[in-house]
RNA sequence: GCGGGUGUGGCGGAAUGGUAGACGCCGGGGACUUAAAAUCCCCUGAUCCUUGAUCGUGCGGGUUCGAGUCCCGCCACCCGCACCA
């Protein structure tokens, strides 16, 4: 008999295709049965799924696939974030167009993804590019502005001065544009920004609700949010005028020992009007990026502007700088420097040779205890007058309190999140749906003239916005007084084409963006599943669309996501020359201990292992994978080991593993006898007892247990001898492992001569009274240490496990004689006996 | 710089404050085979005076009858920081 050989490239495209034809995974919206919705971040169309892709699939098929089996009519789309700059990029480097890039690499990325065979409705597909999905869009966009949620204003953009174009934060590099080489400056623009800050204490108080959130996230989007209290009063400036700042430490103000403004402060300003040099510190400041890593880790600089500030406790006068530390879109532009209790404060008054004065202690008799660096913790005041022996707390109240009572100042709650600018200067994105006249202003595009279609006929050869030198797709007429007006040539920032996916997904008619009912029937999502690496950003925006359409009118859903997951990425190790170049791991191989090139011999140092990653060549192709090992091997990797919220690291010797256990249970599959007579209750019981928590391992997304057990289940039934019990364990691994491995299941399924699709199947039942062990092994310890153990029936009561536990040979030698103090029994798990 | 996270055998990891190392990978030994592959069985944290004992969850303290788990203080690495997606 020829050995049992389960072979993928035979078998896996035979289930996608019937998968597809009988339109298996095609989510209906309008079915009676209970709704999931499970969601994954969907792919930018780089060109190639990666690793990392498939491991996100995986996890989120595998609890679509089980959730059907538990009944539920589940929604899981798929579709492109299409819009972006790799494809200008490529337009410049490779001199084709953005749009066929992008969609040949959709094509290319869906056929992968297919051969994975993810239970994905395909029937809802789209692009962000596609037309009809920004035109949407677009028509959202001019609800928002109706609901008073869109402005203009000035901002600061990287600007390259040789390049003569706005840069990206990722293209600016040590301070220089990535092409250019040249130092990049910060230029002011009008742009459009979104009101997210309406919603600040909404989505600080959303947060509360999201139980089903890492606590890891909701607490990086409060403190992105970043509510503060604090005390905003005016400096009497020696030149007459009045300086209003912002500190969220009142309580140390009797520290105050200078002020800062902004480089861009209207202060500022005036001072470099008659000074030079503060002009020229001014421009210094200028240099630089704009994100807030290098304004932090910049060191302090600041300019003395000669004029001071009176204390409007002490009364001293306090110098007044310009600092290039100092935030002009934070509070109001200015700070009081405390140094003594603020470490960038601390820095710079060390660095100017500034009084640093200790104003809050551990206790009142720290008043004169010496400060190594800035003190941020909490305390009592010392040194403050009025102040002295409060915390921070009360003194914080005192303050705010007479400022107001005083007339001078009040307390006043700032918030770190500010609006989101959603200006790109580019062309492959959303056009913003506006049109510039120069009589009536700014006015939006008429709802019937949209979309605004991006122009095909578009050159990279030069940088800049191709939009802004398009010969005549920004010339239009006005809507409003007809005459020559112009097109706003920016599009919208991707994170905006995201905002909105999910609910396009769950509804799509072509004459609105979305059915509202329809929606409410699917949303919120029952689990999304995505990176870290959004934790923020991408997620906040979200929140903030689905807010801000609920006050357009739009929508009845506050909260788009109830579940969230972050998995985590897959890593590989990293291989090098001597010369530092990279090589991919089907450029080198083992040579007893070391690492060799394959093609001349050359030796190669095996690194760490980080993020697979173009730039470090540590990918491994899925598609090479899957051509080798078939879909279902692949799968069962990405949920084996490796906690899914952890790293996974790819390992040759890993999948093998995997493909080893394929076959193995195609064999075990194949041992099936329908006709087996005879119980084998201790298999049975493994076998309930696996199924309920398989079934509890996916719904808290723990595939590498949930795998765990099924090996466990696996080799118990390998074990055991024919039966009816082991044909049962049999069928019931077969079920628990289908959404896992799912071509491998519905064959196995097939032979098992079932009719239907396991995708269909339901998920077995566990009997209760099946889950009880009747025998239990209880640890007893002398002193804590394990010295030996007692196999009983479970429920034994206290009295007689101390009896059996002091019965013991080992536990007496190990007493030795010594007087007991005291037995803990814990019953069914442990006695122990000190001594 | 600020914010968030992670740390357990050779490796990935498991473990409601209660037997540390389940399960998998690697490695070693054996069976089968003319041979290899495949498969199956056994062993596999370290040390030692090996019927057993001692040590052991990044480092240093603490709470507890008992700590990988709780508390305090460190170290290392990873992620995010608003125009990458």
């Amino acid at each position: 008999m020829s050995e049992r050989r389960f072979n993928p490239g035979a078998v896996d495209g035979r289930w996608q295709a019937r998968w597809e034809a009988e339109n298996t995974f095609t989510a209906d919206s309008g079915s009676p049965k209970p709704k999931s919705y499970v969601l994954e971040m969907f792919p930018y169309p780089s060109g190639r799924i990666h690793m990392g892709h498939v491991r996100n699939y995986t996890m989120g098929d595998v609890l679509a696939r089980y959730k059907r089996m538990r009944g539920h009519e589940v929604l899981h789309p798929m579709g492109w974030d299409a819009f972006g700059m790799p494809a200008e990029n490529a337009a410049m480097e490779k001199g084709v167009h953005p749009g066929g890039w992008t969609r040949d690499n959709i094509a290319h990325m869906k056929a992968q993804l297919k051969r994975i065979g993810f239970a994905l409705d395909w029937t809802r597909e789209f692009a962000t590019c596609d037309p009809e999905y920004y035109g949407h869009e677009q028509a959202l966009f001019l609800d928002l502005h109706n609901a008073g949620l869109v402005y203009r204003r000035e901002a600061e953009v990287n600007w390259d001065p040789v390049d003569q174009t706005v840069l990206a934060n990722e293209q600016v590099i040590d301070g220089k544009g990535w092409r250019s080489g040249a130092p990049v400056e910060k230029r002011k623009l009008n742009q459009w920004f979104l009101k997210i800050t309406d919603f600040a204490d909404d989505l600080l108080e959303g947060l509360e609700s999201l139980d089903r959130w890492p606590d890891k996230v909701r607490l990086m989007q409060e403190n992105w949010i970043g509510r503060s209290r604090g005390l905003e009063f005016s400096f009497s400036l020696s030149d007459g005028t009045r300086l209003p700042v912002y500190s969220t430490r009142p309580d140390t103000i009797f520290g105050a020992s200078f002020v800062a403004v902004a480089a861009d402060h209207p202060v500022a300003q005036a001072v470099a009007q008659r000074n030079a040099a503060a002009q020229g510190f001014i421009a210094e400041c200028k240099r630089g990026g704009t994100t807030a890593a290098e304004v932090e880790t910049a060191e302090k600089l600041g300019f003395d502007t000669g004029l001071t500030a009176r204390h409007p406790f002490t009364d001293t006068q306090l110098p007044v700088f310009i600092a290039n530390f100092v935030l002009m879109d934070y509070g109001t532009g200015a700070v009081m420097g405390v140094p003594g209790h603020d470490s960038r404060d601390f820095e710079f008054a060390t660095k100017y040779g500034l009084p640093i004065p200790r104003v809050v202690g551990r206790s009142t008799a720290d008043a004169d205890a010496p400060l190594a660096e800035a003190d941020t913790d909490d305390g009592l005041i010392v040194n403050s007058g009025f102040l002295d022996g409060m915390s921070v707390d009360e003194a914080k109240a005192e303050v705010i309190r007479r400022a107001e009572a005083g007339g001078w100042g009040q307390g006043r709650t700032v918030w770190r999140l500010r609006d989101w600018g959603v200006s790109r200067q580019r062309y492959w994105g959303t056009p913003i749906p506006f049109i510039h006249c120069a009589a009536c202003g700014v006015v939006a595009v008429p709802r019937d003239q949209l979309p605004v279609v991006l122009p095909e006929d578009v050159s990279f050869d030069a940088p800049g916005n191709p939009l802004e030198r398009h010969p005549t797709w920004a010339q239009v007429g006005c809507p409003q007084c007809s005459g020559p007006a112009r097109r706003e040539t920016d599009t919208l920032d991707t994170f905006v084409d995201s905002s909105w996916y999910f609910l396009r997904f769950a509804s799509q008619p072509a004459d609105k963006p979305f059915d509202a009912a329809e929606v409410a029937q699917w949303l919120p999502v029952e689990q999304y599943i995505g990176g870290v690496e959004h934790a923020i950003l991408h997620l906040l925006y979200a929140r903030f669309w689905t807010r801000a359409l609920q006050r357009a009118g739009r929508l009845e859903v506050a909260e788009p996501f109830a579940s969230l997951f972050t998995q985590g990425m897959v890593t590989h190790e990293t291989y090098q020359l001597g010369d530092g170049s990279w090589l991919s791991p089907d450029q080198v191989r083992r040579d007893g201990a070391d690492w060799v090139r394959i093609s001349d011999g050359l030796p190669v140092t095996a690194g760490r292992v980080v993020k697979m990653s173009k730039s470090k060549k540590n990918v491994v192709d899925p598609d090479a994978i899957v051509d080798r090992y078939g879909a279902d091997a692949v799968r069962w990797f990405m949920l084996s080991d490796s906690p899914p919220e952890r790293d996974l690291p790819w390992s040759d010797a890993g999948i093998e593993g995997c493909w080893r256990f394929v076959q193995r249970a195609w064999r075990l599959f194949g041992q099936y006898d329908a006709v087996a007579t005879g119980e084998d209750k201790a298999l049975l019981r493994k076998a309930h007892q696996a199924t309920a928590a398989v079934a509890q391992d996916i719904e808290a997304l723990g595939f590498n247990k949930a795998v765990a057990r099924l090996y466990d289940l696996a080799n118990a039934i390998e074990k055991a001898a024919p039966s009816a019990s082991r044909s049962e364990a049999i069928r019931t691994l077969l079920l628990l492992l289908s959404p896992m491995m799912p071509h491998l299941a519905e064959e196995a399924w097939a032979e098992l001569g079932e009719n239907g699709l396991i995708a269909d199947a339901p998920w077995p039942s566990v009997d209760p009274a099946l889950l009880a062990e009747d025998e239990v092994t209880v640890a007893v310890q002398v002193k804590g240490k394990l010295r030996d153990t007692l196999t009983v029936a479970k429920g034994a009561d206290t009295a007689h496990l101390q009896e059996l536990a002091l019965a013991s040979e080992k536990v007496q030698r190990s007493i030795d004689g010594a007087a007991i103090r005291k037995i803990i029994v814990v019953p069914d798990r442990l006695v122990n006996i000190v001594v």
